[in-house]
DNA sequence: TAAACATGGTTGACATCTCATCGAACTGCG
DNA sequence: CGCAGTTCGATGAGATGTCAACCATGTTTA
């Protein structure tokens, strides 16, 4: 009790309210469209990149979850949804009997090569085609110095 | 079909998957730390932000729900809890007897009030400590002419 | 080695969101 | 007026996400 607060300041208000917004509306319509034109959630598609990534597609149920900033639980039950429509399987782990991991599989594949060229035209047109190339790199430096930060600060 | 996709070029891609991650991570942390130490959620929260802003604290369901980007049944689900829970109040329109008000009580203004200095808190921690002014500049100038473009193709 | 603790993932109950559909009220046009 | 089309919000069913246990395995410590 008695903490004085930092508020922010007027230059501070504006931009973090204008990027929420931004947030808002660009995250819902672009799920909106994934969802709508190919048979993907937004989690599903995030999932799938993940997945794509990595060496063999496969990955422990943890790292995702970390990469993803989900609840193992919600990595749980998802994965066993995505892997009942045969996008994925699971796998155990040979050195961890506890473990398990996440293999993308070949319909994965197909599936989010399906969609991508969508998802690209779409990031296009609702983001990139609206901002420079010198202020896509002001982003991608506040990005990765932000997310860097939040991982170290995993508490 | 044959169609041609206009790819990303390398930094296109990079700044874009960078700007994901951000995402991902960054409202990740931030609505599980509201959620964990107020009594709203991030959603209840992006209700109330809105009504704070608006004259009388009073806005049509449609308007709010096009500025927050949210399906109108979302909306109405949303608001019936958060009236159950004292914090807004929904109000029939006299101008169009479909339409209804959606209303912040006294009790919605002091939770958020309650919630304000949590929040900006951790939006400094978690953000804004970590972006020169310079960078928020650009930031906030990206993010309004974009949310612009979204607006006018409101498709 | 055994007891305590930590970790990785699962489960079930419940909250929330989406989708399709509905009904009531407005609008436009014959 | 009278009908067709549209808009606003509500509703119910099903998909998805969260929270709080839980179990099985690993790890530490005495």
């Amino acid at each position: 009790m008695g903490e004085t607060v930092r508020w922010l300041t007027p230059e501070e208000q504006h931009a973090w309210r204008s990027f929420v917004r931004l947030h808002e509306k660009l995250w819902g319509r672009l799920s909106r469209l994934i969802q709508a034109e190919s048979k993907l959630s937004a989690a599903d598609f995030a999932v799938l990149v993940n997945l794509t990534d990595v060496p063999e597609g496969r990955q422990r149920y943890q790292d995702l979850a970390r990469a993803l900033e989900w609840e193992k639980s919600r990595m749980s039950h998802h994965i066993a949804r995505m892997a009942g429509r045969g996008l994925v399987v699971r796998e155990e782990c040979p050195d961890d009997g506890r473990g398990a991991f996440v293999v993308i599989t070949e319909a994965g594949r197909a599936a989010i090569e399906a969609a991508a060229p969508l998802h690209v035209e779409a990031v296009r047109e609702l983001f990139l085609d609206h901002v420079t190339p010198a202020e896509l790199r002001v982003l991608a430096d506040i990005s990765e110095r932000v997310v860097r930060k939040l991982d170290e600060s995993v508490s």
